[in-house]
DNA sequence: AATCATACATACATGTATGTATGATTGCGA
DNA sequence: TCGCAATCATACATACATGTATGTATGATT
């Protein structure tokens, strides 16, 4: 075939990766054929192997286009001493579960990572990239808590620790139920009170040993 | 071959049960193949077809086989207007994080749910049965969360819907957290306090509007 | 004891995904 | 203007996984 523009390279470039993205949703990322790519992206296998090494390459590819920003968000709140930490940790948290109800192509993408892939050594290192992702997360939020903490906006007698890990699990549950029955409840209208609620459970328990004992 | 007596068929289709649970666990439910879990189970492809229809049949049998009890469990618990509602909750709740830590059958088929399967029409009927499995889930939850409501246990103006669907996020997240990085933080250990937590901080904050103002 | 049905192994045909090698056409630098 | 190299299509060889058809030997039945 003829020689393209740079730009138009870029384009197909692109439009492979969007093809990639509606049939790995579609079909999951196994079952989903790189010819069924190239068809969904009006071109032949052929390009895709101009452009990328195999499928594994094609999903990274696809992953890193809307997972790098996400992460610079985050890494860029975590580190400064500016005033109020919880505040900004709650506007990082919405902004995160209404960027996800709203914006299709990181719904798409996280639909993809939570409930269209399989976690498993054939995808290389995603895992072990996911799993050191989610421990420098947790190292945000903690720090998040723990500026809290200085500043006298919550308790003293906070579990950093395990108030992090709770509140990773609060949010990455909300955004997968949700993904996986989106008509369960509203996530981007309930993202503030949810999110608010749950920080303001955490000025009041704290996160220490249960107020109750159980049985 | 020779004909088997009941019982010694009956091993071979729980060999296969379990063959399928190490290999799905192991390699993903799509990239296992029948040939994978014929060879885990010491069997030929041969036996795999006389006790099931295909790997989709292999897989809904190993799903149900832990399924189905920890479901009446669930079951058993909503209905009545027995006292203490709050406290059969958190009970619930508690055994079943710490069941998911301490039963390797109940963590492997999690695992595969979680993180090992595509939730895609290939799995057959899989997909819808889950989302009416959450949905009866939430509906058990807004049911304990209402009657302990009603005896006090919780205040007046909580929001049962949006507190029943945050709750089920909550665990559903710490399982799959802990299972995708087991090491990340001790789910048997933790999860007294965990549920504790969050149920005493129910009893404060209620769920209601937000109590302070992001931005 | 003869017969049938069961439990499983073996073998084969089919479809399909993959990777690569090759070809055609043209943008772009010298 | 010439030629290189880039972009993508086409063709082909390979490798599996699947489903099924068939074979076989024995427990169960009358």
């Amino acid at each position: 075939m003829a020689r393209k523009t740079p730009e138009e390279a870029r384009q197909t470039y692109d439009a492979i990766l969007d093809a990639a993205e509606a049939v790995f949703c579609e079909r999951g990322v196994s079952q989903a054929s790189l010819c069924d790519i190239a068809s969904a992206a009006g071109v032949t296998r052929g390009a895709i192997y101009g452009h990328f090494r195999n499928k594994v390459d094609v999903f990274s590819r696809m992953y890193e286009r809307v997972h790098l920003p996400i992460e610079r968000l985050a890494e860029a709140g975590a580190d400064s001493q500016a005033p109020d930490p919880l505040g900004r940790l709650r506007s990082l948290l919405i902004k995160v579960l209404q960027d996800t109800a709203a914006d299709p192509r990181q719904r798409r993408v996280l639909e993809i990572l939570y409930h269209k892939c399989e976690m498993t050594p054939e995808l290389g290192a995603l895992v072990e990239r996911q799993q050191a992702l989610r421990a420098r997360a947790l190292g945000h939020t903690r720090r998040f808590l723990g500026n809290a903490v200085a500043c006298g906006q919550l308790p003293a007698g906070l579990d950093c620790e395990r108030a992090a890990v709770g509140m990773h699990a609060y949010v990455t549950g909300l955004i997968a139920n949700w993904l996986f029955d989106p008509a369960s409840f509203d996530l981007g209208a309930e993202a503030e009170p949810l999110v608010g609620w749950y920080l303001a459970a955490l000025q009041e328990g704290g996160g220490s040993a249960p107020c109750s004992r159980h049985r």
